[in-house]
DNA sequence: GTCTATAGGATGATAGAC
DNA sequence: GTCTATCATCCTATAGAC
């Protein structure tokens, strides 16, 4: 991959992040990379092909970010790093994550099967940890992080900051 | 306020919501409402005035819907309320809260503040029972509510709806 | 209030030279 | 691989008639 074609799609999910798809013109994105528009056209098929090659990134670069969690046995260590997972996104990172949840609303973008992974091991911690409705909690908790991750994509980390030990001491204490 | 003048908004709040501002074109707007395209320029002074009164009409109604919660003088009604919120959205109510959610992630629309008074009632109804972290508690339940709705809104309630008995259940039987 | 016609510019995409 | 030049289309917005 040459470095024009790097810097391309490092602008372009700068833009379609921060701005959206529609909004983004192709022109804008060349005079940002610095590169003809043409040549947009040469390694993308189109605009929507410049798209799809972000998304595929994403779906390599999400299941590396999963990594560490799914490796995890320590059903108590799996939940914990999940949680922790939102609120250690670096600020460079936000332009990718940003993408992800807005092409949640994109009608021919199937959302996230990458991270029904995720939601699996999830389910099988608080089945070991004893939990009556393990899959639910899986999915609460799942829908915990999204939402924060949210928060801090838009407000910033500090906006969500005092959640991380509350959530991480609630879970270490729980009903049953 | 005229039917075809009605019609533009609720076509175009259709539009947007489904596929996005940017996405939409004035002359789709007119196309759907069986109107001439000039007419939108009429009575909106251009494309985003047309998204501001949509916005506006949105405020007022945010605030109709969280009336019943924020008269309620129980608590524990209060939360379950709450919980109990985005399952009874109506289908015809889908578009509107499409939008919402799409707006949160456009740059100039400074997002809930609309939620605000909710999120008061809830950490008020968790001080009141005995919840060592009443903020916060209301936070992660706000948090909850917001990405289930997400869920309902791109795969229909049927989706989360065994999470709402779950729900009201765990807040009935709290840690403490 | 509403429509038709149209201006003026931006947009995605292609062709051809280097 | 990359650029320049260009095309056809579409887009927002306005003007003027009814």
């Amino acid at each position: 991959m040459t470095d024009r074609k790097k810097k391309i799609l490092a602008v372009a999910l700068e833009l379609f992040a921060n701005d959206g798809f529609s909004a983004t013109s192709t022109k804008k994105i060349a005079k940002e990379a610095n590169v003809s528009e043409g040549l947009i056209f040469r390694h993308f098929e189109n605009k929507k092909g410049l798209l799809n090659a972000l998304v595929q990134q994403a779906i390599a670069r999400i299941s590396v970010i999963l990594i560490p969690i799914l490796n995890e046995k320590n059903p108590k260590e799996v939940i914990q790093k999940t949680v922790e997972l939102p609120f250690n996104i670096d600020k460079s990172e936000y332009p990718f994550w940003k993408l992800q949840f807005k092409l949640k609303w994109e009608n021919d973008y199937e959302s996230n099967e990458k991270m029904q992974p995720l939601l699996d091991h999830l389910a099988w911690a608080f089945t070991t940890l004893g939990y009556p409705e393990p899959e639910k909690e899986a999915t609460i908790l799942n829908h915990i992080i999204e939402s924060i991750s949210i928060g801090i994509l838009r407000d910033g980390v500090h906006s969500q900051e005092s959640l991380k030990t509350f959530l991480i001491e609630k879970y270490n204490t729980p009903t049953k």
